[in-house]
DNA sequence: ACCTGAACACCGTTCAAGT
DNA sequence: ACCTGAACACCGTTCAAGT
């Protein structure tokens, strides 16, 4: 049986795999749902039994991208558990890591789309300030800043970091002005908190 | 002369013009050259004359967007010649009302292209940060930092800006929350560093 | 449920030709 | 110098039909 051995109920997954790579390699512009039909041995109606349209594809990446990007800095947080403010400096330090790696999926997944994001990439941001909020949040217990603080400074934080990494994907600073920048955000942030009160 | 009063040396301003409108309404992936070309009344091939392709005409839509921006944020803060703090603060508010008003625009100025910006959108990025750079600087005649934080802190003050900007025109917070926020970084960045001395 | 393949409308890009 | 219009290759999307 299945004279494709390849694609049986994984279409999907293969499709989305090389759009990650043209993403990649080539940018949002080179993404055409035919090429990858073709990469993936399909024809080019195939795509539509996973993917409505192209923006859906779009969106399914932007919702992976935030996923991963969760993924990883909970990861690399939880390699320093015991010291708080080097865990908060991986966990920067593996979104600039992100950007770099993958700016053109940074790029979908902080687009001005006019309708708003769909639910899905809704809820998978939502999981990636949930994941920076209870980095932050570690800080509380380490004395580092107040508790009512943790909601704006997980914001700011965020906000922060993208910013510099909107910089570094853009081209307008190098990658080590980025890392030096990120370490000198978390610096100040912290000291002007505490300075504040 | 001329049966064709419109466009006859400026069909490029036109053009520009009518693609500013159609990015602002529906998006970059809305803009075509041919439909430009329809909408200016001349043939699809003409705005070749002026744009070698597509992206030519997304770079100079970038450029005049850095251009515009810089331009508001210095208009901003001279209206506030005498206060420094109410100066930055006109000027970062007129950076989140021009994402707010032109959230593609915004986008298209800091997308990650593979091959980095053109010489001409990178020189009219350098023209914002050195606007932000000059009303940074008027802070240290006011006494609110070091002349040798000027540098770090108008990059770590564009760079919290636009991810603040990111995080309104991608729909993660509203408007008010980016308000809010700018106002938050602002006041802790100023804080931080007085206290890191 | 998933994929094929024809069909349609639209696009970017090139280029010889006009003025 | 700028614009026209044909030509080409490619695309997204739809949909009846197959398995």
């Amino acid at each position: 049986m299945s004279h494709r051995p390849f694609h049986h109920g994984n279409l999907r997954a293969v499709l989305l795999e090389e759009a990650e790579a043209v993403l990649r390699e080539r940018g949002v512009d080179a993404l055409s749902l035919r090429e990858l039909a073709r990469a993936a041995g399909v024809s080019h109606g195939a795509p539509r039994s996973h993917f409505i349209d192209r923006s859906a594809l779009l969106d399914a990446l932007a919702e992976r991208g935030f996923l991963r990007l969760a993924d990883e800095m909970r990861g690399a947080a939880s390699r320093a558990p015991g010291d708080h403010a080097l865990a908060l400096g991986a966990a920067t330090s593996a979104y600039l890591r992100f950007a770099v790696r993958e700016p053109a999926l940074l790029d979908l997944m902080f687009a001005a789309k006019t309708d708003g994001p769909s639910e899905a990439v809704r809820n998978a941001a939502d999981r990636l300030f949930g994941t920076m909020t209870d980095i932050m949040g570690a800080g509380v217990e380490a004395g580092a800043y107040d508790a009512r603080d943790v909601g704006r400074l997980t914001m700011l934080l965020s906000a922060t970091v993208q910013g510099i990494s909107a910089l570094v994907t853009s081209r307008r600073i190098t990658t080590s002005q980025g890392e030096a920048l990120v370490d000198d955000a978390i610096r100040i942030f912290l000291a002007g908190v505490s300075a504040e009160r």
